[in-house]
RNA sequence: GGGCGAUUAGCUCAGUUGGUUUAGAGCACCUCGUUUACACCGAGGGGGUCGGGGGUUCGAGUCCCUCAUCGCCCACCA
């Protein structure tokens, strides 16, 4: 570092405005983050989790990628080809609902539009709102290859939702059925299981008499959706239930529609519950379609698309599901056929998009077959081939893995992936898949038996794919993997998934059974869960309780640095993160901090003076050496720590590192001696050599200042920036813990003696005259030889360090590891205070006597510890008696 | 209803296979302090019977049982 080129007016404020910017745009315009297939370099690939397209960036994207950051940033620090790729996912759901809302502000319903037109607006939509996520990425930080930026509807990517669909058609894997499904009457469309979020609610249960046919005598059903009595079918009751014994094989009229349906015996019903008589309502329930299909009865489609009562519901039609109920009570007893209400909690399924309540109704599907297909996937991450951070997700994955049922992923939408089925009559099987209308017409012909059928016989489904069925590609389609095997074969499998637990089921598991059917291997090694963002009342942050704060606004506020390192210091792999923008504070503290270290030390650069930074230490200076094992320690626990995934291990580790070590420590010890001095040019130099090491380690964690100051300390090249600077290599030749131990004796004594000032009320500015008594001559003279560290940070008329001192009389006196400091204060001493500080200091020391001499009297601990357990338990005893003795030894003199 | 996980200082969490501390860190709190960077700072300090109870062991925050509270996931009792 040149001290002519840095500016001597660097303010004490470090703004990360300036500097952010600059350097982000710095990396892009070197290419740094671009990656492209090189066999002499083994890759690291992330691909990011795709947020929707049109979404905008919320904290627990923020959490998320900045985890992501950092793993890919050491990775290409480490050497690794890093790659992680961006994009974007289409979100079919939501990002149709978007679109409708918008066109409605407009006044144009989406019924008044084709297909087509509507599908026009749609993109318009995408173009104008998509990608903007993305951009705010960038302000955080994120290293990723935008050159690569994928999106779940380009046309490759397209290209390969729609083979996977053909392919797994043709191996039996995809079929078409009529099922129950969860019914989204906003949305108006089908949705998996997945997509369905189940919520406790205060429902009622109104008990309604059903009268038996031919007889004057009723049944009693309970029920807590009276508006299905008109899809009624059956009434069931228990074959053992003698209650009901004598109605089997009888009949009931239903109420108000008066249909007769029959008594069914069942052993699904549950004698206990309600009346133990059932209503069976096939067409609009998962278990009375079951009992229907069982029992061969009638199903009623009683209920429209949108909620509303079909014209087969004979009453009510046309009116709202949630209207009716309340007029149907009403009707049912002035009918005389109500018997009560009841409070009742259960629970009812919601949409996740829309959030009504769900319907079960009878439909048309495409679905896939999942349990073959899922046992790869089981069992790989059961054997930890795949492994999860942290493990406890395991159970879940296992718990859903082995229930898992087959996949709904027709969507009744038309933003999305169109089902490639082409139909050319009414029939169950008249239909073909295929990739163009010209190869469906062609199998079409064949199998119709019609070789004359047109184009314009065809039909193409109007449904697309669930969103998913195009996201289970993404970490081999964001490669081209389905068509061009040589990026695929690279950089496949992914390293890293970092990911929300929510969506284990719905991606997570899923990419790992396409990988195994499409790879026929693991997308990714490890999969590292986030906690969720809460609010300080331990709510989620959501866009609707309007309590999630502005994730550029805080980046404005306190630095991408300074909210990076805030939601990382408080964040373990799977723990929730109750977010308060105090830790940003501690962020942005932290990157001052830094500043501030290196503002003073170009501050004491001579003018003219060239500096070299090095790692060359000085040998003979303990601070020095100290200084390097410390580093070499934490490189070494932090490569330790990335291995399991603790990435808020490593940051305190480098945020400890940095603030306890270097900035209290070594540059308190490497400041010039007089007042106006400046650095030595050698001290200089390894100063900086340090800050380096210092900025390595820290930049995946904050990269921007780091980056910053490295830039400031030398003129580097383009590719010599921090960025692409090699990771730390850990050296056992640096780690000496005999330095550690030494320098760590003598913090302790200056801790003693500030302690002692603080204690008497003495100015850090008094000077004492200090006097060591040490436990060994040899001690002794290693303290001597490095006595110039205590004179340093504590004002002192004279030490005296030596195996034989004599205790003066007035003095205050502490033990630091066997150590007896004396710090003569005639005149200045506060007898009472000394008295009390040696007797609390007796006092622990006694108190932890006792449990050491509990263990030692113990005939059972002595025989049956290990031996060295019981000799470090002897070895506590003597070192504690010594200190006791000594200190009531001094106690003795002011008596 | 089933399963999983938690419960350690006011808050957020560490605490590796049970034994170097009568339990550690950061934040918050209290006292003192404008010393050659930083008051977004420095020095010092207080604060926990490790959710309750029982057990195994020479020894338990750490293993087992049980209860309580909380959280998450799954599930078709209307």
């Amino acid at each position: 570092m040149n001290k002519d080129s840095t500016n001597k007016e660097i303010p004490s404020k470090y703004d990360p405005s300036i500097v952010e910017d600059k350097w982000y745009s710095y990396w892009m315009d070197n290419n740094y983050f671009h990656s492209e297939v090189d066999h002499s370099k083994e890759p690291f690939t992330i691909v990011i989790p795709p947020p929707n397209v049109t979404g905008v960036l919320h904290m627990g994207h923020m959490l998320n990628n900045t985890i992501q950051d950092v793993l890919t940033r050491r990775a290409r620090m480490q050497g690794f080809n890093a790659c992680w790729v961006p994009g974007t996912d289409h979100a079919s759901i939501a990002t149709e609902a978007k679109v409708v809302r918008k066109l409605r502000e407009e006044g144009i319903k989406k019924s008044d539009l084709s297909r087509d037109e509507f599908l026009e607006h749609a993109w318009e939509w995408t173009h104008k709102h998509g990608g903007i996520i993305l951009e705010q990425l960038k302000k955080l930080g994120a290293s990723c290859d935008w050159d690569r930026t994928s999106f779940t509807m380009d046309e490759k990517y397209s290209d390969s939702v729609i083979d996977t669909f053909i392919d797994l058609y043709n191996k039996g894997k995809i079929y078409r059925g009529e099922r129950m499904i969860n019914w989204d009457p906003a949305a108006f469309t089908a949705l998996s299981d997945e997509e369905v979020i189940h919520k406790e609610v205060n429902s009622k249960l109104y008990h309604v008499r059903y009268q038996i046919s031919d007889s004057k005598d009723f049944v009693i059903i309970a029920t807590t959706r009276p508006e299905t009595i008109l899809g009624d079918t059956a009434v069931c009751v228990h074959p053992k239930d003698e209650r009901f014994t004598h109605l089997h094989g009888m009949k009931v009229m239903v109420p108000l529609v008066n249909r007769e349906v029959p008594i069914i015996a069942d052993d699904y019903v549950e004698m206990e519950f309600g009346t133990g008589c059932l209503k069976v309502t096939p067409a609009h329930d998962v278990n009375d379609y079951e009992l229907g299909q069982k029992h061969k009865l009638e199903t009623i489609n009683m209920m429209n698309a949108d909620g509303t009562i079909s014209e087969e519901g004979e009453l009510y039609i046309g009116m709202d599901r949630f209207e009716v109920r309340k007029q149907i009570v009403k009707d049912l007893e002035e009918a005389g056929n109500l018997v009560k209400i009841e409070e009742y909690k259960n629970k009812v399924g919601y949409s996740e998009r829309t959030d009504v309540v769900i319907e079960p109704r009878l439909s048309l599907q495409w679905w896939v077959s999942m349990k073959e297909l899922s046992q790869p996937a089981l069992e790989n991450v059961m054997n930890d081939n795949i492994q999860f951070h942290p493990a406890k997700f395991k159970n879940t994955y296992r718990h859903w893995m082995e229930n898992v049922k087959d996949w709904c992923i027709s969507r009744q939408l038309w933003w999305g992936h169109r089902i490639p089925a082409f139909y050319f009559g009414e029939g169950e099987h008249d239909f073909v898949v295929a990739k163009t209308i010209e190869e469906a017409l062609e199998s079409a012909r064949i199998k119709s038996g019609n070789p004359l059928l047109q184009k314009s016989d065809l039909e193409q489904d109007e449904d697309v794919l669930d969103t998913w069925f195009s996201s289970w590609l993404w970490p081999i389609s964001v490669f081209d993997g389905f068509y061009n095997k040589e990026e695929v074969d690279y950089y496949y499998p992914t390293n890293d998934l970092v990911t929300a637990p929510e969506i284990m089921f719905f991606w997570v598991a899923r990419m790992i059974i396409a990988g195994y059917e499409y790879r026929d291997e693991l997308p990714f090694k490890n999969v590292y869960y986030t906690g969720i963002v809460r609010d300080k009342q331990g709510r989620k942050m959501s866009k609707s309780l309007g309590n999630s704060p502005d994730p550029l606004e805080l980046i404005s506020q306190y630095g991408a640095d300074g909210v990076r390192m805030g939601m990382l210091f408080s964040t373990p792999a799977g723990n929730d993160l109750p977010f308060d923008s105090s830790i940003c504070e501690q962020g942005s503290k932290f990157s001052n901090k830094i500043w501030n270290a290196f503002r003073f030390l170009t501050m004491n650069m001579e003018e003219g003076v060239k500096y070299i930074p090095t790692t060359k230490i000085d040998s003979n200076n303990l601070a020095d050496r100290w200084m390097m094992a410390r580093i070499h320690q934490t490189i070494q626990g932090i490569d330790e720590d990335f291995k399991n995934y603790k990435l808020n291990d490593a940051l305190k580790k480098v945020y400890s590192l940095i603030w306890d070590d270097f900035c209290d420590w070594y540059i308190e010890l490497a400041k010039p001696d007089k007042y106006g001095d400046k650095f030595d040019i050698n001290k200089m130099n390894v100063a900086l050599g340090m800050f380096e090491q210092l900025m390595k380690l820290l930049h995946p964690f904050m990269p921007f200042i780091s980056e910053e100051i490295w830039q400031y300390i030398q003129d580097r090249k383009p590719e010599e920036a921090l960025c692409i600077a090699d990771w730390p290599k850990y050296d056992a030749n640096f780690d000496v813990q005999a330095d550690i131990d030494l320098f760590e004796n003598l913090q302790d004594i200056i801790s003693s003696l500030r302690n002692i000032r603080a204690e008497m009320g003495i100015s850090p500015k008094e000077e004492l005259e200090v006097l060591i008594k040490t436990s060994a001559n040899e001690t002794a003279d290693k303290i001597i030889s490095n006595d110039w560290i205590l004179k340093k940070l504590q004002s002192m008329k004279s030490i005296e360090i030596s195996s034989d001192i004599k205790k003066p009389g007035a003095c205050s006196s502490a033990i630091v590891d066997g150590n007896e400091i004396y710090v003569p204060l005639e005149g200045l001493i506060d007898t009472e205070k000394e008295i009390e500080r040696i007797q609390n200091e007796i006092n622990r020391i006694e108190g932890w006597l006792k449990g050491v001499n509990r263990k030692l009297n113990n005939k059972n601990f002595v025989d049956n510890a290990p031996d060295a357990v019981v000799q470090n338990e002897r070895n506590k005893l003597r070192d504690g008696e010594a200190n006791l003795a000594k200190l009531r030894e001094q106690l003795k003199d002011f008596e």
